[in-house]
DNA sequence: CAGGAATATGAACCACTAGGTATATTATCA
DNA sequence: TGATAATATACCTAGTGGTTCATATTCCTG
C-alpha cells in the first residue's frame, strides 16, 4: 500500500476524505455518515493516516481527524503533465458530443 | 476494477500513460521503456482501454495507442475540491514562514 | 505457403487487502 | 470503583488482481 494512488482506489477513503474536506470530523462523526461497521472505520483511518492523508487530534475519549494537504497534491502532481492534453481535447469532444445529440441513437463498439 | 482511481493504483499502467502523455506507442515501443514481459504489457493495456483510459489503432501486426482524456479528466475533478484546502494551507505556511523569517531567533522583536 | 514478428488470451499461482467478529484500550462519569 | 462510551487492534477468511508460462491469432515477407 505504498503509493498514495493506491489509498485513494479505495471509495470508503475517498469518501472519508471528501467529508473532511468540508471540516475536521471524529470517528463517530464518519462511522454515521458512511453508514459502516465502526471497526471499518477506524482501519481506513488508520491507513490514511500512516500514509499522510489525515492526521488525528485527542479530545477526551474522541479522536478528531483533519484533512493533510501533502499525498492528494502529490497526486494533483501527477495530474498536471495530462492535464495540457486533455485541454486540447476538448473541443474536439465537445463537437463530437454535438454531434452525438443531433443524431438519434445508435450502438456501436469502439 | 471498476473506479479510474482502481486503475491507476497500479504503477506500471501509471507509467504506461505518462509514456502515451508525450505520444502515442506501439506495444513493442512501451515493452522496451518498461522492462515487464510482453504479456504483461498487454494486459494493462487491455484494462486501460476497457475502463477508456487508451485506445488502439491497429497498423498492421502493431497496434498503436494513444491516450483519451476522459477518466484522468474525471479523476481531476474528484480533486478539485481538496485543491481549495490545501492552497489555504501553504498561504498559512507562508505567512507562517514570513513571520518567522522577520523574527530572528531568540526571540529579538525587529 | 512457410516462417517469423507483433500482440492477445488463457490458466495456474501467489500476495495482498477489505471486511467481519471478537476483544483490547482509554477516557468519562455516577 | 464500576459501568459505559469512543476508538483501536488482532485474527481469520474470501475475493481480487498481477505475474508468469504456454499458446493462439494476425499479418508480413521471402
Amino acid at each position: 500500500m505504498e503509493s498514495s494512488f493506491a489509498i485513494i482506489a479505495e471509495p470508503n477513503r475517498r469518501t472519508i476524505l471528501s467529508l473532511l474536506a468540508s471540516s475536521e470530523r471524529s470517528v463517530g462523526e464518519i462511522e454515521r455518515r458512511l453508514r459502516i461497521p465502526q471497526t471499518s472505520v477506524s482501519k481506513h483511518l488508520r491507513v490514511l493516516r500512516e500514509a499522510g492523508f489525515v492526521e488525528a487530534r485527542v479530545e477526551a475519549q474522541r479522536r478528531v481527524y483533519r484533512l493533510r494537504p501533502q499525498p492528494l497534491m502529490e497526486v494533483d502532481a501527477w495530474l498536471a503533465p495530462f492535464r495540457r492534453f486533455w485541454t486540447a481535447h476538448v473541443d474536439a469532444l465537445e463537437r463530437h458530443l454535438d454531434r452525438m445529440e443531433q443524431t438519434p441513437r445508435k450502438g456501436k463498439k469502439r
